[in-house]
DNA sequence: TTGAAGAAGTGTAGCCTGCACACTATCTTT
DNA sequence: AAAGATAGTGTGCAGGCTACACTTCTTCAA
């Protein structure tokens, strides 16, 4: 047991930050999910998370907890659910915050850099065994998601500064797990009034150049409908 | 300072369940506040919440804070967002697990059971002073209904177990505060499939008697769209 | 240099949904 | 029996959503 430096009249839980990172990676929606190094759950890949600082916000020990494992920073965080069950972690009572951040694709690679820790990218429907609740807190995590395709533009966030309609358009596919008309789309999205073109065309591969475009106003997640 | 009777190698913050609990009376939406007898913010309102024991559910807590300030139970009861700031409680680092409740207007009265707590219920355009954060955790909770009626059947939750479509429309009103067409509004009402006649007809006052209609499945939000 | 390959880019017509709008029905009270 | 009050009912128009196919522009290879 640990050595006594804090003292209660009645006990307080542990809370815990847990985020659940989406990216899109060869044509798939994927998470990032770390090794667990130590009991309980040795072995067990769970959710980047960890204790609240005494003296943190919720959102920044998510922040910091994200970045510590992904390296990246200023990608879009919001708060999901909060995981309180009594006996959701056998060590003591502890109360997780789970968030969900959408990291872009170009990003994803900058997890190299993190530290020593054993950290993956999974694909959504090929999750290993997960620790704790995780597997719960990220159903949860890809309704809220799936969710707000319909009423914002968080999919914008899957996608770098600068993007093309069609790869916009994948992200979407990808995201609702099935094909989208073009034409129909590119309506809809242009509608928006949340894109501009910058003006350049982006070559990759022998057919016609696409016109690139940029959310008007970048970081922003709008509410539509 | 509480006597030690509880130890940890790093400070654990406490963790509280805090109600909005939203009915309709006098056609307004109102919600329910109760008096803190002291300190802090001693003599302010505040929602009715309380300290989450340790082998409790967040839920539970929230079931349990909220049936003892109006008596009520069994009503609708989502969690709403969880509030960390650090400096939200000017004793102790306090996290505080919001939840919203939607208390059927027929049942509101049953507060009067309750223990000797100063409790009451507030007009939402006529609060007082709030303690703590709480206007803010109003505000969100507010936002979140508004919300729901788009895509649920939550605003069913403000009536008894069988009511008439007029009833219905009047909670639409005051929920949205502005006028709808009756017409439109039976229409879609009735398409929504989730009530039925009861058979019976409702007569109050000197004019034709309006068919009653219950919730094909009681206690269950709907969502629609 | 030319043509084949491959993604980019573009318009229309039908359908369905949402919204505006006014009168008749049935009961109570006097 | 007439007045007062809420319950209850249908249609037409506009705007948005969906289905659907061909041309444009570039690269690469013959």
């Amino acid at each position: 047991m640990p050595t006594a430096h804090y003292s209660y009249a009645y006990p307080h839980p542990a809370v815990t930050a847990d985020v659940v990172s989406f990216t899109i990676r060869d044509e798939a929606l994927q998470l990032l999910l770390i090794r667990r190094g130590g009991p309980p759950f040795k072995g067990s890949w769970a959710l980047p998370g960890g204790f609240l600082d005494i003296g943190e916000d919720l959102e920044q020990c998510a922040t910091r907890e994200l970045e510590e494992e992904t390296g990246v920073r200023g990608v879009y965080l919001e708060q999901l659910y909060t995981f309180g069950a009594t006996d959701r972690d056998p060590r003591e009572r502890v109360i997780s915050v789970a968030y969900f951040a959408v990291v872009p694709a170009q990003r994803v690679q900058v997890r190299a850099a993190s530290d020593a820790t054993d950290a993956a990218w999974f694909r959504l429907d090929e999750l290993p065994e997960l620790a704790f609740d995780h597997a719960e807190i990220i159903r949860v995590a890809h309704q809220r998601l799936v969710a707000k395709l319909d009423y914002s533009t968080i999919a914008f966030q899957f996608l770098p500064e600068t993007f093309t309609l069609s790869e916009l358009q994948r992200v979407y596919e990808t995201l609702v797990d099935s094909e989208i008309d073009k034409r129909n789309f590119r309506k809809w999205a242009l509608a928006l009034e949340q894109i501009e073109e910058t003006g350049e065309l982006r070559r990759r591969g022998n057919h016609r150049p696409a016109r690139v475009y940029r959310l008007t106003q970048r970081e922003r997640i709008a509410f539509i409908k």
